[in-house]
DNA sequence: GTAAAAATTTACCAATAAGTAAAATCCCTA
DNA sequence: TAGGGATTTTACTTATTGGTAAATTTTTAC
């Protein structure tokens, strides 16, 4: 049905390979594919105008005409550092998913369960702000039910998904938290922080201002963790000793 | 810049008005434009469909064609019911916000905080089961910065969020609950609850499913109430009597 | 059964889409 | 300053897009 959508993949090309991840530059400078600095510098530009492209239209609705076009470049000219859409939209991905690990505290960084959720929460909610756009790509792919990206979340998101519930789990067997589900509450985690990113203008048209303040993040961010925190509190700690469950 | 996306309305029609909401039919036989009930059933098809691919390609990214196509109608046909896509697509949205904000169970129906909040986020819940294409297209929507949905958005959803923040402040003056930020509170319920809409295909994913199954979604409502309860609260009663604050 | 209304199809259009091929220009280095 | 790779532009192709106008078929009412 919507195979006329995608078109063969034609990987026939044999241009200088953009998609290559900006691994260490070799040792010498006589290295053959060493990405010029400007060049580097150039597709950054590229990629930075296609996240917000494809964060307002999405992959089928963005068009390279338009991303150039921000840019003051040539469609053409875009197309000799991306070879075609679809290898643009992966290296966004890529790039967003990357970062959005990066960023990532580690639950089990700090001791105290407490103070690991908080920072935690902080920091996913700081990243929803600071860029918003690669939440809103990664969230239309998924909506969409992840056609192209699906196997990369898979094979990125799902170890760390589960390092972070193993985390939750030795803290519940210790009884310093609740045994709730803890894949279920990543879920709501990642969901609220992320809504803040990509629902910033439904909430703040609601609020009836032009946008989001630091405030309302700093209340958000405030409630969120209580939400968490609570929920976690070892309930009924008197008369339902650790390991009864 | 993206001007060029939004040809001209160029109203001039006068086909018979596909936009009429299904108002209760006249009372005789013989009014004018009472649509038919194959219309009605017909329009109704090409709206779930639509539904589907706003759904999944977004506004720029789905094509009449093919919505007309998936039901075996051509374009051609379907502009007849719809004058163009920017109608379809407000009508979509239309029925989705009418849906949605009818299916909310009130707040304020039940005189318990607890039961109140349960049956709310078990209704929320529900729908974005039964009809996650809904959620949805009214979240690529809301990502995009609601350029086309904005002010029916701020219009009817915005006295909605005022009520519930009145019924929920009221609880509090009563004491029952703690004094959170409730604005922020029902951001976050709507949210989690949408999440699990959206991204079924993402959670499934991570779960090495094909699907979330009835079990799934019982665990989600089970923590999210958990969530919601234990927030509200009230903290610290024993030494900090209600009106305190 | 026939006229009118409703529904559908055919024909056409201007704009835009992604992508290929090749020519032209820029710019750094030897 | 000349060579050569990196970069940019020009030209072109094929397909699809939303939309208008009008002709045609089907359905309905009388």
């Amino acid at each position: 049905m919507t195979d006329a959508r995608q078109p063969s993949p034609a990987p026939t090309r044999r241009r200088p390979e953009a998609l290559s991840p900006p691994t260490a530059a070799p040792a010498a400078e006589t290295a053959a594919k060493a990405p010029t600095a400007s060049r580097l510098l150039k597709e950054q530009g590229i990629l930075t105008e296609a996240e917000n492209h494809f964060a307002q239209f999405g992959f089928e609705g963005a068009s390279l005409e338009s991303i150039a076009a921000a840019i003051g470049i040539s469609r053409h000219n875009l197309l000799y550092y991306f070879p075609n859409k679809e290898a643009l939209y992966q290296r966004v991905l890529d790039d967003v998913l990357t970062q959005w690990l990066a960023g990532m505290e580690d639950l089990s960084h700090s001791d105290d369960p407490q103070q690991a959720l908080r920072r935690y929460i902080r920091a996913k909610l700081r990243y929803s702000r600071e860029r918003p756009n690669g939440a809103k790509v990664f969230t239309k792919e998924v909506i969409a039910g992840a056609p192209r990206y699906g196997k990369a979340i898979a094979a990125r998101v799902g170890p760390l998904l589960k390092a972070e519930v193993r985390t939750f789990e030795r803290w519940a067997r210790e009884g310093r938290i609740a045994r709730v589900n803890f894949t279920h509450l990543m879920f709501i985690i990642w969901s609220v922080t992320q809504a803040y990113a990509e629902q910033e203008a439904q909430f703040a048209l609601l609020l009836g201002k032009p946008a989001l303040t630091e405030r309302d993040y700093g209340k958000a961010e405030e409630l969120i963790c209580r939400m968490v925190i609570k929920a976690l509190e070892p309930d009924a700690a008197l008369d339902n000793p650790p390991g009864a469950d």
